[in-house]
DNA sequence: TAAAAAATCGTTTTT
DNA sequence: CGATTTTTTA
């Protein structure tokens, strides 16, 4: 025992050991980057059972899946793997949905409730707002799911914000808001917020319970604390103020979640809602070298809302950090892909080496080049396994199975594969059911009631549910594996990505044959579980992928899936104005938190880190041309290899300027890049100019040439701008008018 | 009803 | 430019 306690405090710094051994009343550690936080975490709850805590009456709480079995892993290697997994640990949405599970109905659900992802919440809304008459427009839905899921994470129910509503916008929104949960309850479905607020209700609702958890749950751990949002911080409140037993860990430095309601405030004014709190600051990182932290450190600096303090390390000076541009967004991803290749493989492996981007559409120009290198990677967080169409299509089949009352699923699957009901019928049958006040399942079964419903309707309409019902009774009665695959047989999902007999055909059906396997193995390893456990799992966890970051590939992900993670060499692409701090609409929402966002990505590199851009980039088609990002300039130069860049003169404090004084020049950047390395050919696209006679508007009279419809002769020209059009008589195909901005008319001289 | 063509969007970040 | 939705037509 004595061994168990020496290998729980070893190897431990002073304050990182107070942190450990700090076990009772309210505790804020202040964990800097690289600062040995998941150390502290793990170490402080085995310590915590090493002093004869029940496991069982420890919560710890993480955001991602990865985090919380990362926690899980470690406790087992310091203790046993036994009293590892008696801890609860989990992200807030699988803790508080597993809790809701068993207590559903205290609020008024069934404990088989499906769980509705971003998908399912989109397919909900648009039918709403073209139900209340709204424009329907592409992307119109949108603003509403943001409005409503802001709401929801401030704790404003429909009622709340209907009556806070006093502009015209929010008033639809309430009444959207308002349908949109009526829906989910009449579905027996909660989507991602309502697992939090569905938990704080469920604690309010009678005191008992919230007796019982907050008795069960007697000493509370939350990791990446900075990144709650209000139904967070009010569920551990509640959950805690018994016996104040909480301990939260995180960086306000590094949070990056306020788009998602997150509210520094919690981690800023910790202190203040516990007077009681004691804090801990873990300063000294371990991961980085001096230049990598010092440049880090000089770029956070110029944020105002932050806690003080001052993190170093003992680690070597180090390369200084490398700021490199190229001409375009193809080329930059070229040059990577040729630097790792250069230092790749000797005394570093392929995984030693991460890209960061900001956006996940930046991804492609790096694949591309990776490709060409033939260098081996993986994009982490990109689509996930579960987030493909043919492994929703059959947890939409599975969640019929368990959930009659999800019409979302039904819908979801109703013609996958076709099945001969179309728009027509199926409009039909749910404006019967709207009509009855029943579910779109009952209204299948009542088929031919339905009025106007041709036979051929009613027959798929009848067969299908019939289908359901079989394999219901089959996967309650018997062996549920079993009758899992049988039924996904049944739907014909199988058969028709057979009979497409395409490469990407195959792999939807390796796909869903791989999420078969799954499943059967988690019913036999998990056999007091069914399938709405297994059906939470995969519509919470985020990336399969994220497992197997131990394959040997260069990681690319962006800079908020980076997160916790660092690398011996990190590149930080798009270090361009527009792109990091990136503006919407011409502006940067919130500078701090972008700020911060670079800051995380430094901090995850190791040994040499790179922060490269492009000169000119394609957007919406069109190339456009930038030049580096603010924070370049704000990375204090002694770190930094090459500081004379445009960036640099860009971002300098501009002097009093004098309208139309020429001789003011702003000096160019140097004409010539430092080329990254010198034996690397540079790529030869090259983005050769406009011939000056296409920048001539096309006109009446002129013969063009049409991918699609060959050669033609222009017979009218009307609107203007993105909206103007041209009239061709195409000499095969004949008139067609055309607009300009998709159609690619190329002149014939 | 379903497939093919044209129009219309849009770009953060994710549990 | 590319993904997705709407419209057209076979």
């Amino acid at each position: 025992m004595q061994d168990r306690l020496a290998k729980i405090l070893d190897g431990l710094n002073e304050r990182q050991r107070e942190a450990v051994t700090t076990i009772n009343g309210p505790l804020l550690v202040v964990a800097g980057a690289g600062s040995g936080k998941t150390k502290v975490l793990t170490h402080r709850i085995a310590y915590m059972i090493e002093s004869g805590i029940t496991p069982w009456n420890i919560l710890a709480l993480t955001f991602t899946n990865k985090a919380a079995a990362e926690m899980q892993q470690r406790i087992s290697s310091l203790l046993t793997e036994e009293e590892a997994y008696q801890v609860y640990s989990g992200t807030f949405h699988s803790v508080f949905g597993r809790i809701l599970r068993k207590e559903a109905n205290i609020i008024g659900y069934s404990s088989n409730y499906s769980i509705y992802d971003t998908d399912d919440q989109e397919r909900v809304v648009k039918k709403i707002i073209k139900d209340l008459g709204f424009n329907t427009n592409k992307g119109s839905h949108k603003p509403f799911m943001h409005r409503i899921s802001a709401a929801k994470n401030d704790l404003l129910t429909a009622d709340d914000y209907k009556a806070e509503a006093d502009t015209i916008v929010k008033k639809e929104t309430a009444m959207v808001y308002e349908a949109y949960e009526k829906f989910l309850k009449e579905n027996d479905a909660m989507d991602f917020d309502d697992l939090l607020i569905n938990f704080i209700v469920m604690l309010q609702k009678d005191k008992s319970i919230l007796e019982k958890y907050q008795n069960h749950f007697r000493f509370v751990l939350v990791d990446e604390y900075q990144d709650t949002n209000k139904a967070q911080y009010i569920a551990i409140r509640l959950l805690t103020k018994a016996h104040s037993n909480l301990c939260v860990v995180g960086d306000d430095a590094q949070s990056i979640y306020k788009w998602r309601g997150a509210d520094i405030r919690n981690i800023l004014d910790f202190q203040k809602d516990n007077p009681a709190a004691k804090i801990i600051r873990l300063e000294q990182n371990y991961r980085s070298t001096k230049n990598i932290l010092g440049g880090a450190n000089s770029l956070i600096a110029k944020n105002k809302e932050q806690i003080p303090k001052k993190l170093f390390t003992e680690n070597p000076q180090g390369d200084k950090i490398d700021i490199l541009k190229f001409e375009n967004d193809n080329q930059e991803a070229f040059n990577i892909a040729a630097t790792i290749k250069t230092k790749g493989g000797y005394k570093y492996t392929w995984k030693d080496f991460a890209v960061l981007y900001r956006t996940n559409a930046q991804s492609r120009s790096l694949e591309s080049a990776f490709r060409k290198h033939s260098l081996p990677y993986q994009i982490i967080g990109g689509m996930s396994f579960y987030k493909r169409k043919e492994v929703k299509d059959v947890a939409a089949y599975l969640r019929l199975l368990v959930n009659q009352s999800d019409s979302i699923a039904l819908m979801r699957v109703i013609n996958e594969p076709p099945r001969g009901l179309g728009t027509i019928s199926l409009t039909k049958i749910i404006n019967y059911a709207t009509r009855n006040g029943e579910p779109i399942v009952t209204a299948f079964r009542n088929a031919e009631n339905v009025p106007g419903l041709q036979k051929r309707a009613v027959n798929a309409a009848t067969k299908f549910v019939n289908m359901i019902d079989t394999f219901r009774e089959k996967y309650y009665s018997g062996d549920k594996g079993l009758a899992i695959e049988q039924y996904i047989e049944a739907t014909g999902l199988i058969e028709m990505y057979q009979s497409l007999g395409t490469e990407e055909a195959e792999d939807r059906l390796n796909n869903i044959n791989e999420l078969l396997s799954d499943i059967v193995t988690f019913l036999t390893n998990n056999p007091e579980y069914g399938l709405h456990e297994y059906l939470q799992t995969i519509s919470l966890s985020s990336d399969f992928e994220e497992t197997d970051m131990n394959k040997d590939c260069v990681k690319l992900m962006t800079i908020h899936a980076a997160k916790g993670l660092e690398f011996p060499y990190v590149f930080v692409a798009g270090m361009a104005e527009g792109l990091l701090p990136l503006e919407r609409n011409g502006a940067v929402e919130d500078l701090e938190e972008e700020r911060r966002l670079m800051y995380v990505a430094m901090t995850r590199a190791m040994e040499k880190l790179y922060l490269t851009y492009p000169a000119q980039r394609y957007s919406f088609g069109d190339i456009k041309s930038l030049f580096g990002s603010l924070f370049l300039s704000e990375i204090q130069t002694d770190f930094v290899r090459n500081n004379n860049e445009d960036f640099m003169i860009r971002h300098k404090p501009q002097p009093p300027k004098f309208p139309n004084n020429f001789s003011k020049r702003r000096p160019r950047p140097k004409p010539k890049e430092r080329p990254f390395f010198d034996d690397i050919p540079q790529q030869e696209e090259s983005y050769s100019q406009i011939p000056e006679d296409d920048r001539t508007p096309l006109k009446v009279g002129d013969r063009v040439h049409h991918s699609k419809f060959g050669e033609g002769k222009i017979t009218g020209m009307s609107g203007a701008g993105n909206m103007q059009k041209a009239t061709v008589n195409f000499d095969n195909f004949g008139k067609k008018s055309l607009m300009l901005q998709f159609a690619k008319l190329v002149r014939l001289g």
